[in-house]
DNA sequence: ATACATATTCTACACTGTAGAAATAGTGCC
DNA sequence: GGCACTATTTCTACAGTGTAGAATATGTAT
């Protein structure tokens, strides 16, 4: 498999070897099999190939990292309109709870991340979702925090006491539930007040 | 400061070097002065201690953590009735938050802990400020498991990218008073069921 | 042909947690 | 006092980590 000796310089052109491309699914195959961050030796092995070639194509290991995330955020839930504002944020949420259930290791890249984090991504729908609901803007934005918060801090204490995917499921359906009432009561409230 | 050559052995009883609790509280400083979780080496480092000497009295890193851990616990605010419930919960919260912030390293330790985690401590003390209200048990539980993992995500995202403290404080109150509404929303409807 | 950019490997450094053995001191028993 | 056993420490070593810096080989433009 490994060619014990290998030469040092450029490759020639029929047989390069690396690319970003290459790297980034690289490394999300050995995030997904494993749920742990790859070391940069394991992902040189997998492709046999130097440990500091890698370092030709991403300045550092978190810039990979970063790379692998930018990537996986295009999968979150996109909200469909024949759905109830109900509806679409619990997929919105297990949707991004599935992410970072599978990439449970990308965790502190997400929050690490200065911009185009997943975070943002989610934070986008989730005001597309609850624009109808006419909410106060305080009430958005502390509604919003919450409900970010509360799920990093769900998905990390998932990252740290592993269970079963059904009762995972399971236990964010009760403070889901209990979160989607304290919407709809604000929601009441302030309607109350304008009208 | 640092002898050059050591005896090997143990050492006479007059000048014994190290014990649990010295281990404990050096590992503490070390935690509370970085940020950061130190290294075996560097808490050696700074007892003059051979690194091996500390698996003499923890089996691992992570046991001489958990140690710190439960000795943190100890300081978490203890409900005074003099407060509402509502005071009660904040100084609990911001309490719980602080030590999760100075000790931010700790986080998964904390989450990683079979047993006396700090989590339970604040598990015990948010039934104790809530009971009065009168809470169906399911919104109980619902409600302390949005709470706990909405202060964990808080905490690590500080961790990830951190501000000011006062920035920090801030930013907890907005969510917690939107929680605080949320629970008294619950607690009114509720009443209104049982009356 | 010569210079420069690109892509790769090699070597090395300073870290990490910790396993296993060696050395010394204390304690209890004969 | 001698002997076995335990307690407490140091030393050596291993396998792993991220990555800096240099050497080498190819491609490309002048």
């Amino acid at each position: 498999m490994e060619n014990i000796d290998k030469k040092r310089g450029r490759p020639r052109s029929d047989q390069a070897k690396l690319s970003k491309e290459i790297l980034l699914s690289c490394a999300n195959e050995l995030l997904q099999g494993s749920g742990k961050v790859p070391s940069i030796r394991k992902i040189a092995r997998k492709l046999d190939v130097d440990p500091m070639a890698i370092y030709h194509y991403f300045p550092s290991k978190s810039a990979l990292l970063e790379g692998v995330t930018v990537r996986l955020m295009e999968g979150i839930y996109i909200p469909q309109s024949e759905d109830t504002w109900e509806e679409q944020l619990r997929f919105l949420c297990s949707s991004y709870l599935d992410l970072l259930k599978n990439y449970s290791g990308l965790l502190e890249t997400f929050l690490s991340m200065s911009v185009k984090g997943p975070a943002q991504v989610f934070i986008a729908r989730f005001n597309t979702i609850v624009a109808p609901l006419g909410l106060p803007e305080d009430d958005m934005k502390n509604s919003l925090d919450l409900l970010v918060d509360y799920l990093h801090g769900f998905a990390l204490s998932i990252h740290c006491a592993p269970k079963k995917d059904s009762l995972t499921l399971d236990s964010l359906n009760g403070p889901l539930n209990f979160y989607i009432k304290a919407l709809t009561a604000n929601m009441i409230r302030s309607k109350i007040f304008i009208h």
